[in-house]
DNA sequence: ATCTTAGAACGGTCTAGACCACTCGCCGAA
DNA sequence: TTCGGCGAGTGGTCTAGACCGTTCTAAGAT
């Protein structure tokens, strides 16, 4: 049940010389700032005619601009919702948990594996090191207020960590590297690219299979040694990824 | 003066399941690639509407759609007008040929469009400006081995690059706006995103519709002015992005 | 308890105009 | 010859609906 139009501040002003369109573009852009979380459905294109004294063309030219611009979408049959915003996912290397919490978001991990496994020919290249070696992998459903985010895959040389599959699957991997065995991430790779949900990620992350996810291999190193190797697989209707990015040479841009 | 709308082939199927508007879409498509050259006029909206019997409306519709895709442009007071032709022009692009050639492959680009337009809502706000604010469009096709790989767009206010339009379409636009009008590229974000391909950008890049793209929207800076705002599509199968990456605080990794 | 059907509410598409502002060409007056 | 006004043709905006297809819910039947 949409929210009822009257709740709606701001009136068209027929002798302002904007169009009528214009002006209700940017009335409900307001009320969706300040009113609509993400999700929650917009009054009814009827509804929002009767409340203006519009008709319900004029009506959906201004929600076609909103449609246009991501802010709303639309649903055959159900009506016009507010677009949840793609998270900004600064490319960088902290722990998920901190990151959600950053957002005053709730994380949440489902473990899907955590084991030790001997490596892969595909595995032992992207690690450096030789095929059979043993590796922790740690693999992992990522939610944030419940929501799935993404599916995060890790592998880490066994020999660095000691002990760590004794214990409970960490709740923040990184983290539980740096204390537990002084392996602070100091740089690293990423390749990023988009791709298609395989059947099994889509049903994890509740989405059609095929619907585009963004993928992340990341090479992450202590010094010289690559210490984790990671795939992950993010929904694309919720994340973008935000890279600030430098000219080399240039001085360091200011972080807001 | 326009053609005589009579001069068209093809007549609208009201039992076809297919929207009316979309049958006329694709009638006027063939009819501009077939019989009209570039900057020739269309048939105005009234002609179109009595030719095929339709409310001016629903031809409004189809030729709001060939206007998204850019295939014609509607100017007040004057008519609708066939778009003016793509050039093809190998172009050097420092990263993006560097990477190609690295790849063995021969880089080229398809310019789409290159002019002058008014700063829209969404476009005022990404570059920080008013609306309508003058805004110099360069939109891209890119290319190797005659494959498509990519489309991008960058909107420069067209305030720092007066003159920029009377030439010809830069073949590296970072070089033009450091060599011509000593703006270079200091800092700047990438967001990066998966999205589903559309019908136009699908066509551009031989993909199919819904098909998984990268998507990276870019702002790039000199000292604290936003100069460019750029969007780009790649295409997924054959593009995956590299970002290194530094745990705040770290030293600078190596560069390879 | 379950299934089916009908109705309500939604967006999508279309009709049939009207009126406004812009552009350009033509014609008459100066 | 030049200038201004007017008319025609264009796209832009808006009205006031109608009808179709989708989705969901509720009520009645089984």
């Amino acid at each position: 049940m949409a929210a009822g139009a009257t709740a709606i501040k701001g009136d068209i002003d027929r002798t302002s010389g904007t169009a009528i369109y214009v002006q209700l573009r940017e009335i409900l852009r307001a009320y969706i700032a300040q009113s609509c979380p993400p999700g929650s459905a917009l009054p009814s294109e009827r509804d929002l005619a009767e409340r203006f004294g519009l008709a319900r063309m004029t009506v959906r030219q201004a929600i076609d601009a909103l449609v246009g611009e991501e802010v709303i979408e639309r649903v055959v049959g159900l009506g016009t919702f507010v677009r949840r915003p793609k998270l900004d996912l600064q490319v960088k290397l902290t722990s998920y948990s901190e990151e959600m919490q950053r957002r005053g978001m709730v994380p949440a991990a489902k473990v899907l594996s955590f084991e030790q496994i001997g490596a892969s020919a595909f595995l032992a290249r992207e690690l450096q090191l030789d095929e059979g070696t043993p590796l922790v992998r740690f693999r992992r459903l990522l939610l944030a207020d419940g929501e799935p985010m993404s599916v995060d895959e890790n592998f880490i040389p066994a020999h660095r960590v000691p002990g760590l599959l004794d214990g409970e699957p960490p709740t923040s991997l990184y983290n539980v590297l740096s204390e537990q065995f002084g392996l602070v991430m100091e740089w690293g790779e990423d390749m990023i690219e988009a791709t298609a949900a395989s059947p099994s990620t889509a049903r994890l992350l509740n989405v059609e299979v095929g619907a585009p996810l963004l993928k992340i291999q990341r090479h992450a190193f202590v010094a010289r040694a690559m210490v984790d190797y990671s795939v992950s697989y993010y929904r694309a209707d919720r994340y973008k990824l935000w890279v600030p990015l430098q000219r080399p040479g240039a001085r360091r841009a200011r972080n807001h």
